[in-house]
DNA sequence: GTATATGACACAATATATTGTATCACATAC
DNA sequence: GTATGTGATACAATATATTGTGTCATATAC
């Protein structure tokens, strides 16, 4: 593994062991040029995937959830399910590569948002107008004014 | 590594490969009792931690100017550099612990926040006005009036 | 103060991972 | 349509990681 003080592309390991009851394993390593040593964690991908919701609650993530807001924000617009079907896909997938255990709601609804807008403004106001209802008026009143200028 | 599906404490790699440039190894290993397989990660602890900004620009995280900013909000306020060493040396561990390599000074400012709030009313409403000042005014407004209800 | 937990470190004996090469499947790009 | 990139898979030869034991330092708990 490459070195992340000088970037040489070689290191070794000086010490390795299990943790959080087997579920990772960190690892000192030793890189073979500086010598510095660094401290890196193995885990699995994503599996126990939870969302931390505004209430603070938690729930396991689940696709059918967050496609169904998609289709209630895309009704009657433009918008295939295929694109639908990409979003939610990219949105899981890029959760699981951050391999964080937890991501809160609004991270998934800027998530969404992002990829939602190049898609299809209408939907994209609905979208967000549901994900940040109450925490940020202005900012969807800031949001409908710039889609109003653009046009 | 213990397998997330049958929970079984050993697994073997059945496949090894440097991603992102050498960053990171991804394994795909194969559980010794029910021989499903899974992906694992290993990635370096911190290192380069960098903070997302509202332009959307990086920047390295650090720590001063997190200091400044919690210095600036108790001013004249009964809170000791004690306690501000602590939030910074705490929101600073969580971030290397979540494993991240970029978090947004958003998510920073809600975690200094909630630390703060448990401190100091005012410093903590300060320290929000400047974090939160042109999305959120609302919100400001809110948790003026909640502190002002509950004294 | 003592007790407890955790991370870093070292050493030695053993077991296992790594790397290149190559194929297949799938999805995206043009 | 073809080209391109990525993840999963297999195999074989080689190199390196793992695990137990034990010490030390630091921080937190009582």
């Amino acid at each position: 593994m490459r070195c992340p003080f000088c970037g040489y592309e070689e290191s070794k390991v000086v010490d390795s062991r299990p943790i959080d009851d087997g579920l990772s394993i960190r690892r000192r390593r030793e890189c073979l040029k500086c010598e510095k040593r660094f401290t890196t964690y193995e885990k699995v991908e994503n599996i126990p995937l939870m969302v931390i919701k505004k209430d603070n609650r938690r729930e396991p993530f689940n696709r059918n959830k967050l496609m169904n807001g998609l289709l209630r924000a895309c009704e009657k617009r433009p918008v295939s399910l295929n694109d639908l079907e990409r979003i939610v896909n990219e949105v899981e997938s890029s959760i699981c590569n951050t391999l964080e255990r937890e991501v809160t709601s609004q991270q998934i609804g800027e998530m969404v948002m992002e990829k939602l807008k190049k898609l299809d403004d209408v939907a994209y106001v609905r979208f967000a107008s549901v994900y940040r209802q109450f925490k940020d008026i202005n900012t969807f009143l800031v949001e409908l004014n710039k889609l109003l200028q653009d046009t």
